[in-house]
DNA sequence: GCGTTGCGAAACTCAAGCGTATCGAAATTA
DNA sequence: TAATTTCGATACGCTTGAGTTTCGCAACGC
């Protein structure tokens, strides 16, 4: 009221550290995609990584699942800029970004605890599809209906069986594959043969 | 020696309770069909569903990951016979014994255990895939082998892609496709849909 | 009948981890 | 300086579950 108060009001007392905030997260982060599930994880196991009291994070979450959900969203899908020279050019790029996650162990971890949680962990799902996942399959769709629309891709085509077949056909490489890196040109491999289908007369 | 200990030579006492050793095996199937990762999984918990003591399950096995393995080695994997009319209806064959058996818990389980903990439990991982994915990935093989063979597949085809395209596809579907049952034709629409491809003229 | 072995049930020890509380020190505002 | 809040550390009580042991009974061979 008297002076300026104004941006902030900050309460008095130690402000809370956000390196310990960061640290947390990236702690929590590390040990999923070190291969943990979210019921191994353990907040103890958090605090000694991040080099932090477990006060300091029951402080900021009330338990494990809020500060998962909080640990993924941050994972941010920084979708690549589409060209839009072509649909199989932008195809191509959308999933060399899944090829390219696969490799790292914090992609790794995204996929691994939304295919195998999903059914105990709901909420936490719910957030993260929202975040990380919806924004991406809709870049896919924008894509595939401008194609269906430029004549680049069939008139009749079914775009949610489209998008399927894509990231489908990428995910059965990068969970099953035989061990090592996926080659390169994966992704545009991927588009063309989907494109061209597996009939004759190609 | 002296008379007939030929077959078996029981090893005297009470002999151990076919039955218990079977509901053992099917409790722990149940469990993880009801969506417990292996690590949530506790021995207790399929005593208890098994209607058997501790006990019974120790004498058998040393700890939960054995009893796992065998339980998931005990799901055998019915391969659906192959008419081997035309290579388009056998793939539909093949895809829909995945798509039918995402429907049942059994079903669901396999696959959460097999995407999610690969990483934690190799071992049981390579005993499973022998098991359960192996003899269907041949099958395909073989489909599709024979259809580049008799012209209903493009000559050039690369059978791996072809069938990452398939099998992906419906896994896509079977993990994230909204909730309720597939479509009843989903097999059908994926291989003719892989067949003509998503390009320009069909 | 007798020795042996399996049975389910229960009690036990041991470890991990949750969530809380308490400590002295540090950071910040008033 | 005084009040307030956070810090990391540590200890605590509590629950869960592993794996073992003991119990009385049941099933088998001899």
């Amino acid at each position: 009221m008297t002076i300026q108060e104004s941006t902030t009001a900050r309460p008095a007392g130690r402000p809370r550290s956000e390196k310990a905030e960061k640290a947390i997260i990236e702690a929590t982060l590390d040990l999923i995609a070190e291969g943990m599930g979210v019921s191994e994880l353990s907040i103890e196991a958090i605090a000694s990584r991040a080099g932090v009291g477990k006060t300091t994070i029951y402080r900021r979450w009330s338990n494990k699942e809020d500060l998962v959900v909080d640990a993924l969203a941050t994972l941010k899908a920084p979708l690549p800029p589409l060209l839009g020279e072509s649909v199989r050019d932008d195809l191509i790029v959308l999933l060399d970004v899944m090829r390219k996650e696969s490799g790292q162990a914090r992609g790794r971890c995204v996929m691994n605890v939304a295919m195998s949680e999903a059914d105990r962990y709901p909420r936490l799902m719910e957030r993260f599809m929202k975040r990380a996942v919806e924004p991406r399959k809709l870049a896919m769709r924008v894509t595939l209906e401008r194609g269906v629309a430029s004549g680049e891709l069939r008139p009749d085509l079914d775009v949610d069986l489209a998008m399927a077949m894509l990231s489908g056909t990428m995910m059965h490489n990068t969970k099953w594959a035989p061990a090592g890196d996926l080659p390169a040109d994966l992704a545009e491999r991927i588009v063309d043969a989907v494109m061209a289908g597996i009939g004759p007369q190609g």
